[in-house]
DNA sequence: GCTTTAAAAAGTAATTT
DNA sequence: AAATTACTTTATAAAGC
């Protein structure tokens, strides 16, 4: 019994530790990506179940501290990119995702698709966009869906077209370009999903002098 | 009820098209092999022992991949149908013995993975799938198409929202055409394929 | 885990013309 | 801006790091 308790305690420990470590880790990284007191207790939570369940061993810390923060960002609806994580760690994109979807089957988590409407507001508000222009763009994003046009496609690309959309008709200029690096996504893809958007949806935009 | 199908939508009966697109079998010979002597004697051969143990040898036509390893054990890919296979396996051994490579005793064929598409010819709504399908992922952000894993049989199907789709890890060609009437029939079941008049009223933007 | 090989799907990306 | 090439995902064996 003793040597029962002594073990424990030693794993007890030993978890105890690799928290401290991770928990530095996760609030470089959370301030790295300005996240919010509610994405990083998320992510505290998920990165402890993780630990709990041993699935940190054989794994680095910071690739599972930039999962769980993935997984948290999505949950709170206030997504991520895998790309922008991986900018500000030192585990790469691909151990990332890998992490990320152990999270999900080992902790059951129930992770909603991503919904390009979620993108909005933050890509909105870095381009410095009205409020209206981002209800447009998610009423945009909305018939979309709808209309089956978002299957398969990247939820920033669609996001980033339908703000696109919603700067012409709103008259608040931004160009392609700006859109796209805000997005993480190229400026062809802004133009191939504007483009379906503008066939599908008959949209009827404003001429440019 | 197929009364229903008839009338809602003919595309919904026509059968899945079904092709084999890759087959990987490992082929092992009753001998060590010499790779560096092969690689002398054999032209076209490709041998990086650093980067890789095996040496790559390739036949064209049709266009199939060989890794041969020193253990007289190999990989064998790109061919369309056991037929293919077995043909490849005999050219590239006879191609060796025409080179002074001497392979003897009858080489044992297995296959190990099968790669194929199908196409439903349906469209497939792809979010609806992934909530209601089980053992599945579906991350548009990383790849466009659904990751089912199937339980039996057990392999690996990419569903796309066309309603085409790959076939991975079967060891067998029926057990192909089983995973595909599979899910089709899963998919009709969960209501997940899309009838012309499913999309229809959307709300205006204006 | 990685290395190498083949092939498809559809989306995105990086180059080239 | 269109065309080409290439990478993302899946499975699978081989021998070795």
């Amino acid at each position: 019994r003793y040597r029962k308790w002594q073990i424990r305690s030693r794993i007890q420990s030993s978890i105890d530790r690799n928290l401290a470590q991770a928990m530095n880790e996760l609030d470089r990284l959370s301030n790295q990506l300005h996240l919010n007191r509610a994405v990083r207790e998320e992510a505290a939570v998920i990165y402890r179940k993780a630990v709990e369940k041993g699935l940190v061993r054989g794994r680095s810390i910071e690739s599972v501290i930039a999962a769980s923060v993935y997984v948290a960002c999505r949950l709170k609806k206030l997504p991520r990119t895998l790309d922008e994580i991986s900018l500000h760690t030192r585990a790469n994109r691909k151990e990332i995702a890998r992490c990320y979807r152990l999270l999900v089957k080992e902790l059951q988590l129930k992770v909603p698709i991503a919904d390009p409407i979620d993108y909005i507001p933050r890509m909105g508000s870095l381009l410095d966009l009205s409020g209206k222009a981002m209800n447009i763009a998610a009423r945009i994003v909305k018939i979309a869906k709808q209309k089956a046009l978002t299957a398969g496609k990247d939820p920033a690309g669609l996001a980033a077209a339908a703000i696109y959309v919603a700067t012409l008709l709103e008259n608040e200029k931004r160009t392609q370009k700006e859109i796209a690096n805000i997005a993480g996504v190229t400026e062809v893809t802004v133009r191939n999903r504007y483009k379906e958007l503008v066939n599908e949806l008959k949209l009827d935009i404003p001429e440019e002098d | 009820m197929l009364m229903v199908c008839y009338m809602k939508k003919t595309n919904s009966i026509s059968k899945p098209v079904v092709q084999i697109e890759n087959i990987v079998a490992t082929v092992t010979l009753d001998q060590q092999l010499d790779l560096h002597e092969i690689e002398r004697k054999v032209p076209r051969v490709e041998y990086n022992p650093d980067q890789f143990p095996g040496l790559v040898f390739r036949l064209d036509r049709p266009k199939i991949t060989a890794l041969i390893f020193k253990s007289g054990k190999m990989v064998v890919t790109g061919s369309k149908s056991t037929q293919e296979l077995i043909t490849a396996v005999k050219r590239i051994i006879k191609t060796f013995y025409n080179h002074g490579i001497k392979i003897t005793g009858r080489p044992k064929i297995q296959i190990q993975n099968i790669v194929a598409s199908a196409n439903l010819n349906v469209d497939v709504n792809l979010e609806d799938a992934a909530y209601k399908l089980e053992n599945n992922m579906y991350e548009p952000e990383q790849f466009p198409g659904l990751i089912h894993r199937m339980t039996d049989p057990y392999v690996v199907l990419l569903i796309f929202s066309s309603g085409k789709m790959v076939i991975t890890g079967a060891k067998r060609e029926e057990e192909v055409s089983k995973a595909v009437e599979n899910i089709y029939k899963t998919l009709k079941e969960l209501d997940c394929l899309v009838t012309k008049s499913e999309d229809e009223q959307e709300e205006e933007f204006f």
